[in-house]
DNA sequence: CAACTGGTGGCAACATGCTGCCAACCGCTG
DNA sequence: CAGCGGTTGGCAGCATGTTGCCACCAGTTG
């Protein structure tokens, strides 16, 4: 158990050198920034790397390209609609899992004890297998993308949806079902949820 | 205008050594932590010290906690209403307004016209004048920051008001009024803004 | 004890949000 | 043109959230 990100880079960095195989699952961009510490040769770099995000990250126009860039240079991308705590998995000889905590102040877990790691390996590629291709989900939420934004903003300004729906030239009925749209891709049950969620992610 | 909180030190920390009274408002703890550079020896520190606050920052225990030694060390400590654009006011000689964007990726504009200040200085004046005592709303909210923060984490779980209400073993009546009140010092007029809200003062 | 106070919980009325249904309207294709 | 699939917007009905009102209870005070 280590406290903050630098730390972990500290005491579990040398991890990740030398690591053939790489998985990590993440509900924004923000939290495996780094998973490789700086200055690693390429050659040193995973042979096969996986990365498992959220539908919500989907709805920044930035950060869908992000990942677009991170697919094309080789990493598999996809997405799952479940709850995934953060996690990364370096072959079979370490998982860390993020704990409570948000941005510097976060704790996490290392762990190196085979059946454990096991175990988390086999919850990811169950919900690796349940979990869509980054372009699939990509060319699904083209058009929300472009409209969510401006929903997200107006819903954080605490606008009704009726004053909402009028701003941005939809009808009542439109608009409402576009916020159920963005609210299925936050994973929300509540306005409340998504309103978390999209500060989470950096909207807004 | 300047890019992120180092730049701003860098580019603007010499405006903060020799001011002899310094006036701030946030939203948050994060936003103005450090409001000396470091290494500025006691005597240089402003004589006069006030901080601007909203409610919902009296929510958490430890962010009170924190405004308490912060008022017990001599700073002039009061919570507004309104919501206020996070600003620094550095005697006459310049303010600092912060604008979009968040953490380390932010932006801020350092401004020295003198019409500019006096014209920021005025409207701080006006909202300190309106705001109270930090002693007063803690008093007032002391009962309500016991709650508040396993309310937000039902809300952020995504409850719905019925079965969040048994979960605290409160009557639905009673769990609403505390969620009205929560909003009510969040500022927020709706459930998505309450979230979003809740999320940049870190509770959750 | 009586009066007062502050918090609670039930009830009701209303506001807001959610969603299925359907008719209307595209743009496309055969 | 006719048919098709997809999107829109209105409507209705229901679910959820918001608030005032009031009766009740417990602790306090005179």
């Amino acid at each position: 158990m280590v406290h903050g990100a630098e730390e972990l880079f500290a005491r579990a960095g040398h991890l990740f050198v030398g690591t053939t195989e790489l998985a990590c699952a993440a509900n924004d961009l923000y939290t495996w920034v780094a998973t490789q510490p700086r200055h690693v040769p390429p050659e040193l770099h995973p042979r096969s790397m996986r990365k498992l995000y959220r539908p919500g990250v989907l709805l920044q126009p930035s950060s869908t390209q992000h990942l677009r860039t991170v697919a094309a240079r080789g990493t598999a991308v996809r997405i799952s609609q479940d709850d995934i705590n953060e996690t990364i998995i370096l072959d079979d000889r370490a998982v860390i899992l993020a704990g409570a905590g948000h941005g510097a102040d976060r704790n996490y877990s290392v762990i190196t004890q085979p059946d454990t790691i096991a175990g988390v390996r086999s919850l990811f590629e169950a919900a690796w297998r349940a979990s869509t291709e980054l372009a699939v989900c990509d060319a699904q939420l083209a058009e929300l993308r472009t409209l969510a934004p401006r929903i997200l903003e107006l819903l954080g300004a605490g606008h009704k949806d009726e004053t909402a729906a009028r701003n941005l030239g939809l009808s009542l009925r439109t608009y409402r079902r576009r916020v159920a749209d963005v609210m299925r891709a936050l994973g929300a049950t509540s306005r409340f949820q998504a309103g978390v969620r999209a500060r989470e992610l950096g909207v807004l």
